[in-house]
Order: structure tokens, then sequence, then C-alpha cells
DNA sequence: ATCATATATATGAAATTTCGAATATAAGTC
DNA sequence: GACTTATATTCGAAATTTCATATATATGAT
């Protein structure tokens, strides 16, 4: 991936979002992104979507639920990009993240093996 | 500037490359990066002015060149992510590196006071 | 004042991105 | 099977970005 391309990926507030939730989160699923930033199921799915093409996140499915986390073969000035944007913004990120914090029925994680 | 706002200034080669080479060179005026990048004069000047206008960069007029710089009031943890991108994609800039260093009739820098 | 060089901007067309609405798929429950 | 919840995708419209072309401005030299 060049360097135009990763930084496409950050150029939308709900895209950004996502990804800086699950950093900092280790791992979401759909349902509490949605639930976080307040944006339609859609909106967050196609924008989830985008990012795991181009694979800054990598997928798995637990049961009905699909879980989003940052893709462990990031290349390290990516990767070190990402964390810089997280630790800069936090602020940015408050309001999400007690909307996350304010959801009920979270899903349980299930670690296999 | 938002963070997003920041990444949409880096989603473009062309202006990606003249951010970079300023970098890289501390100053370089808009012949030369016409001349390094190979893209024409409108297209290197809008650029340019859209990285001005997001204050990613500063210009001095010298005469009947204009000297474009990193702006020093740029806030740390995007300087950071420049760096880091810069020293990251080296490799991708090594032809504009070659077609500037083949440049003749390169302006004169004249230092003020 | 004329001309040449360097740079900036305006304009409309083409390409790309984003969105809402509708629909599809997948897993779990009864 | 029917039904619910969670997630993904399709589609056309709206918004945004990028470009080539033409033109404008600014400086310096003659």
């Amino acid at each position: 991936m060049t360097a135009t391309q990763f930084f496409k990926c950050l150029t939308d507030t709900t895209r950004l979002k996502c990804l800086l939730l699950i950093m900092q989160e280790e791992e979401l699923c759909v349902c509490e992104l949605i639930a976080a930033i307040g944006e339609s199921q859609p909106k967050i799915s196609r924008h989830l979507a985008q990012l795991r093409k181009c694979q800054l996140l990598t997928d798995r499915r637990q049961g009905q639920w699909v879980f989003y986390q940052l893709n462990a073969q990031l290349p390290q000035w990516q990767r070190d990009i990402l964390e810089q944007t997280l630790s800069a913004n936090q602020t940015e990120l408050n309001s999400s993240l007690h909307s996350l914090n304010a959801m009920t029925g979270r899903p349980e994680r299930i670690v296999c093996c």
C-alpha cells in the first residue's frame, strides 16, 4: 500500500474514529462501534469494510458478532503514525468512549485455544 | 486543524511529494518542485496553495521566486508523522531527487538579516 | 513601456468519495 | 421452518476532489 493510500484511509471522521477506538480498546465489534460513534449500521459497516480491504484491520467472527482488530502485520511506520494520532487526539474520542461505556449488553469475548 | 483535515493534505501523490521534498531539502521554490516532480506548473502551484492554506507550509518571496518551507508552528504530532513518512518513503522520492539534482539554473538562496 | 520568467488563480469537466435506503447474508432461538 | 439480531452489500444521488486550459499577477531586465 502506498503512503497516499494509507492516508486516504484516515480522511473520514467516522472511519478514523473506528480505527482509533479499536486501537484503544484492542478489539470491538460492529454493534459496539455503532453505539460508541452513533452513526448508522451501514455507514459503520461500509467504513470497516474499507479498512479491512486496505488491510488496516482484521476481523474474526464469534457467533453473531464480528470483532475488528488492528492488523498485526501493519508496517511499523504506519503503526507508529496511528499510535501518535491516537495519543494526540484523545479528547476527540472522549464522547465516543463515554457512549461505549454506557452501552448495555456488550458481547463477551471468548478467547479461543 | 482536525486530524482528518491533516490527513487529507497527504492523500495526493503530487502534494505529498511536494511536502516530503521540501522537508528533505529544507526549502524549495516552485520551479524546483516542477523540475523534480515533473508535473505542470498550475498543478504544482495549486497543491502548494492548498498546503499553504492548511498551514503545513509557509512561503517567502525572493525576487521572482517563491520558496516554500515546512511551517515551524506545526503541532509536534503532525511534524512527527511527517518525519516518519519521509524516512519510511525515501525510495519513492529517489527519482524526484535525481531530477532535482540534474536541474540547472537553480536560484540562489539569499539569507536575510 | 515591452518582454521574459516565475507563480497564482479561475472555470468547467471528469473522476472519486460518501451517503441513505433498500436488500442480502449469517448465526441463534423457538 | 419462522423469527430475531448482527453484519454486509448494492444502487443511484449528492458532494467533493482533481485536472487541463486559459488567464492573471508579480518581478526583473532592456
